[in-house]
DNA sequence: TACATCACG
DNA sequence: ACGTACGTGATGTAG
């Protein structure tokens, strides 16, 4: 019961939660027969949450029934845009049903009305019965029933996140009270009901009404005070408010009797749940659900299965089993590494292997006496032969190669297969994917920071996902082929992590001495920048506060208010752009920030993750972050060094090549993406300008402004530049405009006519666009895939987000498809080349390499060569090339 | 843990 | 009318 004494009484909208676990969830998520269940799913794990959260002593669900509303009879036009509801949604609303009647959840409908009403009697009937009322919807307009006992759930993006919202709420996010959300809606319209507002009124214009007068009653008496046409409007369109505020009111009398018994939590029917949620495939549910009921019968409810798993002590015990790996046999192997840096240079505390399904051993590498033996067993077993199967076999790539054995012959890496086939999603840890592809347990709810389970535990558990890989992987190798997959695997993303294993291991050099200096140095600049600040602002605060800085500028110095952010004032660094020429203190707050950054992230940040012994730096190349393809970088993010401005740059120095006879090379592609873009469109002016090597976007201006290529000018370019940016990013004239600080309609005018005069490309979005709509996904030139389950929603924002995405993500992906190829294709020229030279980073375009300086003039016209030729397009890839002694200090290399 | 901010491509 | 650029990771504050 909570704090106040009350019980709570949760009420779910049933149509808006499926509606969005509809639409959040891919649609590819299917039973064995076919039958789609995202929805059902979805809704499952946000009832289930909401259980674990809010500890309901009631509960109710709300629904739409078949029909119209009487809204429809008010007005003929109501809802008249929406989309019928797809087949696919109606036969999971049914599928939900069924499993809240198992539940024994009720059901509230009632023909005529909306679940809305039916929730705002529901809530209006559990008042007087002193119930603490929350309700759980993604609709907005529940809102206005919001009152001391009653707050609103709304979800947000995802599935599982929601916003609180009570008074307080709604006054900061909209400014209004619950009381005047209708009205709100009245003044502004719904373009998703299709209820039409007063013409010229959004929603600055209706908050502002509403703020200053109170009520459209209010409003309405204060019009002759009101001017010009918003007075005019509001005149003419009186009858359009009144049936707004009637359409907008949800009901809350219902003829429904709210009986606190039959909304009381009880138990489900085990049985029947449990049937639907095999049937639907739900196997984690399935499993959790048979764990909480073991009074049930053996034969519907198979037992939570016991871990099984041998212990390995002797080293002669793990030589006798590894006998049976060699050419022919294959083996899982797992490892859990354990904590210190690099990840990879400490043995891993725990390894399991297993060769079939059903059994499997685990060892701990610590309580052997001799690691070396240790080792030596398993490295003679790699050499004689066999296939491995792994996840995330990069760690081991290294740490075996680390403690001086050959690279263990791993055949799959199932966390790198998992990413391919949605690599959105963001889950493959292996507990998820032995839970979604072997049938094993779900991996366990763990709630907050629990105690790691004890070793033997933990080893047990890994002897049993060893085991259970040879399921996994042909379950992933199936889908890889039904996807396509299978090429991109096989010849890119697998032997893609060889190298990454072998550049995380090289490392880079870092000059100590000079970071160090640098450090002092910022260090006693931002003290001094610290006091300036407090000294003009009259006090001392915390300057690493935005908030505390916003009282200073806003309401101390009172400073005009440029934009809001959903907490409080904004003061970024675009905002105090504009803030400068009101107040001096301004300029020396971005000073601040600047340093602040430095010194937080690149050199304080940087300096205790450099290893003393070596004085390197060993970052993570994830390979299974993005959702485009590319790699991602951390611990330390060696990705977002600081090059823009000069101040920055500098800590660039102190990255040097490893010993003394080396350079660096940095090669980059140039214009990778438009690059991209001209291929992937075929537009006629795009190739152009690439076949002939011009400079893009003087071209680009040249064609928007309609002028000759020499008359361009450096605004036109800048502009140009901006643009071509933003058909990358899948423009948007809003975007545009803040991009560039030119008006939305200035904005609008240049894609007009970057569009008029690139034809192909505009073809070319929009084909994307309508593919994406079809297949649900879109591809990358290697057959990359990204899920986009937004692009078919209603909601405007996010089908908007969808598409943009549409439109960037074949561009960014490809992009990062062309570098991973120039990356394999580098590796087995050092290898096999015999050069003195590493791979030491990958920034999204351009590798970083160190090489013996003796080596440079040759080696640099060869790694250019096998990037430019890493993939055959319509157009060439170009390769810039630049050498240096150090990061900072890089000259263009040969002519 | 969520948010705002800011570094990179 | 809707609500914004695409993709990341690290930091410090505040609740």
């Amino acid at each position: 019961m909570p704090e106040n004494g009350k019980e709570k009484f949760v009420i779910i909208d049933g149509n808006s939660l499926i509606h969005r676990a509809f639409y959040a969830l891919p649609a590819t998520m299917r039973t064995g027969r076919g039958e789609q269940t995202n929805a059902v799913y979805g809704f499952l794990r946000m009832l289930f949450r909401l259980f674990e959260e809010e500890q309901p002593d009631y509960i109710a669900v709300a629904v739409d029934p078949p029909g119209p509303s009487f809204r429809r009879e008010i007005y003929a036009d109501y809802k008249g845009q929406r989309q019928k509801t797809p087949p696919e949604l109606g036969e999971q609303m049914a599928r939900t049903r069924e499993v809240l009647e198992a539940m024994r959840i009720p059901i509230f409908e009632l023909p005529g009305f909306e679940a809305d009403d039916v929730i705002g009697t529901l809530a209006a009937q559990a008042g007087p019965e002193n119930l603490e009322t929350i309700i759980v919807s993604g609709d907005a307009d529940l809102l206005q029933l919001i009152d001391d006992a009653v707050t609103v759930l709304l979800t947000r993006r995802g599935i599982t996140s929601v916003d609180r919202c009570n008074r307080t709420y709604m006054q900061e996010r909209f400014g209004l009270t619950p009381e005047q959300w209708v009205d709100y809606k009245a003044l502004k319209g719904d373009p998703s009901d299709n209820i039409p507002g007063i013409p010229g009124i959004g929603d600055k214009t209706a908050r502002r009404l509403l703020a200053d007068h109170g009520s459209v009653e209010q409003i309405l008496e204060a019009l002759p005070l009101l001017k010009g046409k918003l007075r005019q409007n509001l005149e003419e369109n009186r009858a359009l408010l009144a049936t707004g505020q009637e359409l907008n009111t949800i009901r809350r009398d219902l003829p429904l009797q709210f009986t606190r018994d039959c909304c009381r939590r009880s138990g489900p029917d085990h049985e029947k749940l449990l049937a639907l949620f095999e049937e639907l495939d739900f196997k984690s549910f399935a499993a959790d659900l048979a764990a909480r009921s073991p009074g049930l019968g053996e034969k519907e409810t198979p037992e939570p299965q016991p871990l099984y798993g041998e212990p390995v002590t002797a080293p002669g015990q793990l030589a006798a089993l590894l006998e049976r790996f060699r050419p022919g046999a294959r083996m899982a192997l797992l490892a859990e590494p354990s904590p210190g840096r690099p990840y990879w240079r400490s043995p891993p505390t725990l390894l399991a292997f297993a060769f079939a399904e059903g059994s499997g051993y685990y060892l701990e590498p610590a309580a052997f006496t001799d690691p070396a033996e240790l080792w030596a067993i398993f490295g003679r077993a790699f050499e004689r032969g066999g296939e491995l199967i792994g996840h995330e076999v990069k760690y081991l790539y290294s740490f075996f190669e680390q403690v001086g054995l050959k690279e263990p012959p791993f055949e799959f890496d199932c966390r790198v297969a998992a990413y391919l086939l949605d690599p959105g999603s963001g889950r493959y840890e292996l507990e998820y994917l032995a839970a979604d592809y072997a049938g094993a347990p779900a991996p366990a709810v763990r709630s907050r920071r629990s105690e790691p389970l004890p070793l033997r535990q933990r080893g047990l558990l890994l002897a049993n996902h060893a085991a259970a890989l040879f399921a996994i992987q042909e379950r992933l190798t199936a889908s890889l082929r039904e996807r396509d997959l299978e090429q991109l695997y096989c010849n890119l993303e697998l032997p893609l992590a060889a190298v990454l294993a072998s550049m995380e291991r090289q490392g880079i050099a870092i000059d100590l001495q000079l970071l160090r200096d640098l450090t002092a140095e910022i260090h006693s600049r931002i003290d001094a920048l610290e006091t300036k600040i407090h000294t003009l602002a009259g006090e001392e605060f915390n300057l690493n506060s935005p908030q505390q800085l916003a009282v200073i500028l806003f309401e101390k110095l009172k400073l005009p208010v440029v934009r809001k952010t959903k907490t409080g004032y904004s003061t970024d660094a675009r905002v105090l752009a504009e803030l400068a020429p009101h107040h001096q203190i301004v300029a020396e707050i971005l000073h601040y920030r600047q340093l602040i950054k430095l010194e937080g992230t690149y050199l304080s940040g940087l300096l205790p993750l450099v290893d003393e012994e070596e004085r390197k730096i060993y970052t993570t190349f994830n390979q299974t972050v993005t959702a485009t393809g590319r790699l991602s970088s951390s611990e330390p993010n060696l990705q977002n060094i600081p090059i823009r401005l000069e101040e920055g740059r500098r800590i660039r120095g102190a990255f040097i090549p490893s010993r003394r006879r080396c350079q660096f090379l940095a090669a980059d592609y140039s214009q990778i993406e438009l690059r991209v873009l001209a291929h992937l469109s075929g537009d006629p002016i795009l190739l152009d300008a690439f076949h002939k090597d011009e400079d893009i976007h003087r071209r680009t201006a040249a064609e928007v402004f309609q002028v000759a290529p020499e008359e361009v000018t450096a605004a036109m370019r800048r502009k140009a530049k901006a643009v071509n940016f933003g058909i990358i990013y899948g423009i948007s004239d809003y975007g545009l405009a803040q991009g560039l600080g030119v008006s939305r309609q200035e904005a609008r005018s240049y894609i007009e006519s970057y569009f008029n005069r690139y034809e192909g490309v505009r073809e070319y979005m929009e084909k994307v666009i309508a593919r994406a709509g079809e297949d649900g996904y879109v591809t990358t030139l290697l057959g990359r895939r990204r899920y986009l389950p937004e692009i078919r929603a209603s909601h405007f924002g996010r089908r908007s987000f969808a598409e943009r995405t549409a439109r960037n993500t074949p561009v960014q992906g490809s992009a990062a498809d062309i570098i991973k190829l120039a990356m394999l294709r580098v590796d087995r020229t050092i290898r096999g080349g015999g050069f003195d030279a590493a791979l030491l980073l990958q920034i999204h375009d351009e590798l970083l390499f160190e090489v013996d300086a003796g080596e440079l003039d040759f080696f640099a016209p060869v790694i250019r060569r096998d990037m430019e030729q890493a993939l055959a397009l319509e157009i060439p890839l170009k390769v810039d090339l630049r050498s240096g002694e150090n990061w900072a200090a890089l000259e263009p290399w040969g002519q």
